[in-house]
RNA sequence: GCCCCCGUAGCUCAGCUGGAUAGAGCAACGGACUUCUAAUCCGUAGGUCGCAGGUUCGACUCCUGCCGGGGGCGCCA
């Protein structure tokens, strides 16, 4: 156990906030004052000004104690600048009545040194998910065509949200449901043995260009079932194909149509029955959803005896939670009307409709040469995510459907992203990165690097470019938790920027190999190098998006 | 009519469990390379945070009501 050891850095991470925060407790009591709740709220100010770290502990205590904020601020400030803790330079007043503490410069190193013993195995995650099993379902395509445009925003989200998921500690599992039953795939089929034998697709049939070119690939003379078999494989090979040139990988393929041989469909259908949560009505079997939270009852099985597109939909989530903890799904703006009658069939099997997060991803709007893309499958206009991916690459595909909230309905412009221009910002993050491998890269042909971080003089590290950088390092296991909290990935995406603003500035004015710089210098830098680099490594990771060494 | 999302700089968007003077990028203008990638950096300009109330010491943030844009409210999938 040297004197680097992980777990000794992470208490003392907490030590300064810790120390601070008890200094500002001993102080209220020895104003007779006990705080509201028990929790003192400690922040970083915006403004460097104010100090490393700000209390408004006085602003909220201020009514119940009978005083003035800015009084009581400056008696509390008086007691602790009497006894300064160790670490912490000096205490202000500032403002309505915050106390901003100014810290020395090491807790930034010691900030350095943890990262550098975390490495980019470590950096930013936690284990407050206890492992806890969850399951991330998303994109779940029809079986009847290539991926396209509409897919991209939420197979990239749900990729992200999964790998934000794993680094705070969950056990995680990417599933995707094929809709490998029910009509459209029956008329997918039909479609394809129409094409294959010259004729017209049958009415609301697949009309797109790919359907013919796929009909000429299928083995001739196959049944309608067969064809449906042939056909569904064949579409999610494609898909399969097209998500993995993004780097998404599932771990879980759920066939709708194995839940007929299973008969996990009746079953769940008797038991929402012996659940009294189901009741027949003009021929057709209801779901009294209305009694769990839905605005009104749903149809499960059509007076035709066909099942309607909820009721496997039920028997599959029904699945996925005798197989989890809790579920996620990421869900189209279209299918938002959808979320409360899905928990409400949990809540009657039993299940806790809270374990069941839905994630609803506003549209995408596609833009090219200025005007919007208009999407119309029956005309066969669509654009396959096969074509994005080829136009901008993996990196940019990713980086730029997840540099936005999801709330938000979003502006794809493809001749922007397309273009290999300096506006598109993944350029500007991965930049920053090939900028630090370049620096070690020299470092390492002159023997420099690696360095022993024992042997470096992290006290060197003053300049305001190094704090800043330290700083936006210091964020990142915040930023990565709250992300996981609101399943925000673009909240990675907005703090890489950041870093790699941090990093782009340092590279401008804190030269680090070469003549002028001092060999002490140059090794502490070369630490801060490698930790802006595992910075940009585990920010990038989480998006899945590579940190190439040259650009 | 009901439900959900959005409305912040000319454009695209950040803004954490409410905090101090609302921030980036692009576009505009003006600067900075004998050294590790100028795909960079620095500066200037640009705002009634849709509107009106309410809660609070304090509201872009929370609550209510409007206005505007998008999506959804099927025995379609």
């Amino acid at each position: 156990m040297g004197p680097y050891d992980r777990c000794q850095r992470a208490k003392e991470r907490l030590m300064i906030t810790t120390t601070i925060t008890s200094s500002l407790r001993e102080a209220l009591e020895d104003l007779g004052i006990t705080p509201q709740s028990d929790a003192i709220n400690l922040e970083q100010p915006a403004n460097k000004e104010h100090g490393d770290w700000s209390s408004n502990i006085a602003m909220v205590t201020a009514k119940n104690a009978g005083r003035a904020p800015r009084e009581l601020a400056t008696e509390i400030a008086n007691k602790i600048n009497a006894d300064l803790p160790d670490g912490v330079e000096n205490v202000t007043v500032a403002g309505p009545g915050f106390i901003n503490f100014t810290l020395a410069p090491l807790w930034l190193h010691n900030v350095l040194l943890e990262i550098l013993n975390q490495g980019v195995e470590q950096f930013g995650r936690t284990d407050l998910g206890e492992g806890k099993k969850v399951n991330v379902e998303f994109v779940s395509a029809n079986p009847t065509g290539p991926l396209h445009a509409g897919h991209a925003r939420g197979a990239c989200y749900g990729d992200a949200v999964a790998n934000i998921l794993g680094a705070v500690g969950f056990n995680v599992e990417r599933e995707f449901y094929v809709n490998d039953r029910g009509i459209q795939v029956s008329l997918f089929a039909d479609s394809l043995l129409a094409r294959q034998s010259g004729d017209q697709v049958p009415e609301n049939g697949y009309g797109g260009e790919y359907v013919e070119q796929w009909a000429q690939k299928m083995p001739h003379g196959l049944s309608q079932e067969e064809a449906l078999s042939w056909g569904c494989e064949y579409a999610k090979e494609d898909q399969r194909q097209t998500l993995e040139s993004i780097g998404i990988v599932f771990d879980t393929w759920f066939s709708e149509r194995s839940m007929v041989d299973s008969d996990a469909i009746e079953n769940t259908i008797a038991d929402l029955g012996e659940a009294k949560a189901t009741y027949e009505k003009d021929g057709a079997s209801w779901l009294q959803s209305s009694q769990y939270g839905d605005d009104k009852d749903r149809v499960l099985i059509k007076s035709d005896g066909e099942f309607t597109y909820l009721t496997p939909d039920i028997a599959y989530h029904r699945d996925k939670f005798n197989r989890s903890d809790s579920l996620i799904n990421v869900w189209g703006a279209d299918h938002h009307g959808y979320v409360a009658r899905m928990k409400a069939a949990m809540e009657a099997l039993g299940h806790d409709p809270d374990e069941l997060t839905v994630a609803i991803t506003q549209l995408v709007k596609l833009v090219r040469g200025g005007e919007e893309v208009r999407l119309s499958k029956r005309h066969g206009e669509i654009i396959e995510l096969r074509e994005i991916i080829e136009e901008i690459g993996p990196d940019a595909t990713r980086f730029m459907y997840l540099l936005q909230s999801v709330d938000t309905k979003q502006t794809f412009d493809l001749d922007l992203a397309a273009s290999k221009v300096m506006e598109n910002p993944v350029f500007y993050v991965q930049m920053a990165h090939a900028r630090l491998r370049s620096i070690q890269s020299k470092a390492e042909t002159l023997q420099m690097w690696p360095f022993p971080i024992e042997h470096s003089d992290l006290s060197l590290l003053v300049h305001q470019r190094e704090m800043d950088l330290l700083r936006t390092l210091f964020n990142f296991t915040d930023v990565v938790q709250l992300s996981e909290r609101e399943l925000a990935p673009h909240k990675i995406a907005t703090w890489l920027r950041e870093l790699a603003t941090s990093v782009h500035g340092f590279y401008h004015d804190c030269y680090v190999v070469g003549d002028g710089v001092s060999q002490e210098l140059t090794s502490a830098r070369l630490q801060l190098v490698e930790s802006a680099r595992i910075g940009l490594v585990s920010g990038l990771d989480l998006l899945g998006v590579e940190a190439p060494n040259s650009m």
